[in-house]
DNA sequence: ATGGTAGCGCTGCTA
């Protein structure tokens, strides 16, 4: 079984970029953030082609979470337990059942600057969906939490910790709300597969050359509970996905997509 | 260098 997750920074900007991606790496499980579009603007025709079943959650214009499974999609819960699908505000969580795995497709709020409001609910917003799944499943049984965090897990995570001092992704707050979901019983997939080597990033800043500078930071994961963390035999952050095509005129979303393979028998 | 680029959508916000 293959997951991966992307934040695309608008799907439909990246639409063939997407596709072209799904054609060689191939993922049973895509998990997708910031699609920015509506529900009923998402591209599922185009998913349906590649042979992908998807299910969505977007009002437009930002944030917007989906999933793309060919092994199959059932119990769509756009939203945490409870939440009325028409007082949330912000697209943020998806979860579905694919192939027997019960994946969740998160995009967790940036919280642009430390002690702002934004940050506070980041926070919030993390302990939230900690809670969303103590209640919702157990980590004794398989389950996959995908997305963009916001979160550097480690200093090694960043290309310069200096470089980062006084700002979000790396506060202690942060780095304890992320390791609260390893207590629970979650693991890193991607570090557990590279546990010694430092500076591997999946995001990098659009403005200054940054990802040619290799000036970048990990923040987008893959999060497995027991069942599956000890069954991960390849994980990749693919840099040749956050290149363009070539042309001046389409350029990459600003993150690389992540995958790991898993020992996962289809039900 | 408190800069820089990208998306949305048409003004400035979000990242």
């Amino acid at each position: 079984m293959r997951i991966a997750t992307w934040n695309v920074n608008s799907l439909k900007a990246r639409l063939a970029k997407v596709e072209e991606w799904i054609r060689y790496a191939r993922p049973d499980v895509l998990c997708m953030q910031e699609t920015k579009l509506a529900d009923a603007a998402f591209p599922a025709m185009a998913f349906a082609a590649l042979g992908y079943e998807t299910a969505y959650h977007g009002n437009g214009r930002w944030n917007g979470v989906a999933i793309a499974s060919r092994v199959g999609i059932a119990e769509a819960r756009p939203g945490f337990a409870g939440e009325e699908l028409a007082d949330i505000e912000e697209c943020r969580f998806l979860s579905a059942r694919c192939g027997g795995i019960l994946v969740a497709s998160v995009y967790v709020p940036n919280g642009r600057s430390v002690g702002s409001e934004h940050y506070e609910q980041k926070l919030e917003w993390l302990d939230r969906l900690r809670r969303d799944l103590a209640e919702q499943c157990s980590p004794d049984e398989p389950i996959a939490v995908c997305g963009d965090f916001n979160i550097a897990p480690e200093d090694r995570d960043v290309y310069d910790p200096a470089a980062f001092a006084g700002a979000t992704h790396v506060t202690p707050a942060e780095r304890a709300a992320f390791q609260a979901f390893e207590q629970w019983g979650l693991t890193d997939a991607f570090r557990q597969v590279y546990p010694d080597t430092d500076r591997l990033f999946s995001w990098w800043d659009y403005r200054a050359g940054d990802f040619h500078k290799h000036r970048g930071m990990r923040i987008d994961h893959i999060l497995v509970s027991k069942p599956l963390a000890g069954g991960v035999t390849y994980a990749l952050i693919d840099r040749e996905a956050r290149k363009g095509l070539g042309k001046g005129d389409n350029p990459p979303s600003d993150h690389a997509p992540v995958l790991v393979d898993l020992d996962w028998s289809v039900g």
